[in-house]
DNA sequence: GTCTATAACCCGATAGAC
DNA sequence: GTCTATCGGGTTATAGAC
């Protein structure tokens, strides 16, 4: 069990390089220095360099979909299981975009990580990331019951573009800073939840659900 | 002047090899073999690779903005420089989903080849996007034109949601696919630019502009 | 302009001693 | 579990014949 200082270390050196410095800029070499542990430890561990990145993934993958699903279900045991639409989104975006913008200096190297994700999207995590499509699926399910009349296949299209704002915004904030001179606001967490909110229930509500 | 058949030749292998297999598989050596031209020859035509791959995406960046600004060009032309926010949306969106989208077997080798860059973001490529911001400008100037009473803030959040929309959709149509079990049909390209449109005048229209 | 050949140096992975 | 040493193969880059 004491072997698990090295194990540890070496996902700890890992998560901090690649949010700091991107998946195509940081080799094995770096991470072990960091780490101040052996080369060969991390294939002892890990088995390959992806096998490492996909169990960073995985383990703030988790955490971020246990973080959405405890919204929701707070959000839906208020009324019993029929939340307002926009709580449903709500649990769906806020966490991602909690995490993911703000002050710089606050950010957590979870989060930054995580950004590093979204924007450079490397082979181990394509991989993996196929998988979260049955998590999506208890979002739409909560989406039915919010909005009864509402076909699927709008309910599916509102999503995708909630989705779609979200991750855009965590992953090119810096564009919309430079284009905008700084006049739209991309660390005022909260009012970026509700615009996307609120643009998402209008493409809900538009679509005369 | 002959000597551009080595040049094109690179140019075209490289472009279908990172378009069927990504950045991070395709060496220069893979290169040089589809091309049947010899290794030295890259760094005689282009200086490294990086550059090679830079110049692939400036040709058919350019190619993408000339499309959108003649699209909007052509709308504006129409009423006198007043075109229908919707028009000028199209405008922005309309070039990039229907090369994007729409039936896997008549996407063109720049298409797939922009699909994969949207997907990978490799840094060189990183590093010239940050010059499309003054191709934007354009964009809002225009939305500006057609919304007279909205305030620049919400233009930039508008158009900010716009591309989100089209590059998520272009970057993750497998995963609505199969969310949505095949019912979004993301190779309905005008009802997707459509969708987008729709929704982004929805977000300009809905801030009180 | 094109090619062969090769230099000098990265990378990830692994065999085998300890 | 940890280390050393090394393998195979990738990269840019260049010298020099043609």
């Amino acid at each position: 069990m004491p072997s698990d200082r090295t194990r540890t270390a070496i996902l700890a050196a890992a998560e901090r390089l690649y949010a700091d410095r991107g998946f195509g800029d940081v080799t094995l070499r770096d991470i072990v220095a960091a780490a101040d542990v052996n080369l060969a430890a991390v294939n002892y561990h890990f088995g390959s360099k992806d096998e490492l990145i996909a169990e960073l993934f995985v383990t703030r993958s988790l955490a971020l979909n246990r973080e959405r699903l405890s919204e929701l279900r707070a959000a839906e045991e208020v009324r019993g299981g029929r939340a307002p639409i926009e709580a449903v989104l709500r649990a769906l975006v806020g966490p991602t975009l909690r995490g993911c913008l703000g002050p710089d200096n606050q950010r957590s190297t979870a989060a930054r990580f995580m950004i590093r994700v979204s924007i450079e999207s490397v082979p181990p995590i394509r991989r993996i990331r196929n998988r979260e499509i049955d998590h999506l699926r208890k979002f739409v399910a909560a989406m039915a019951r919010s909005l009864p009349g509402c076909s699927d296949v709008e309910l599916y299209w509102g999503l995708h573009f909630a989705l779609a704002m979200a991750q855009q915004t965590v992953r090119d904030s810096e564009r919309l800073t430079k284009l905008s001179d700084g006049k739209c606001d991309v660390d005022d967490v909260d009012d970026i939840i509700e615009r996307v909110v609120s643009v998402a229930v209008m493409a809900l509500a538009g679509a005369w659900c």
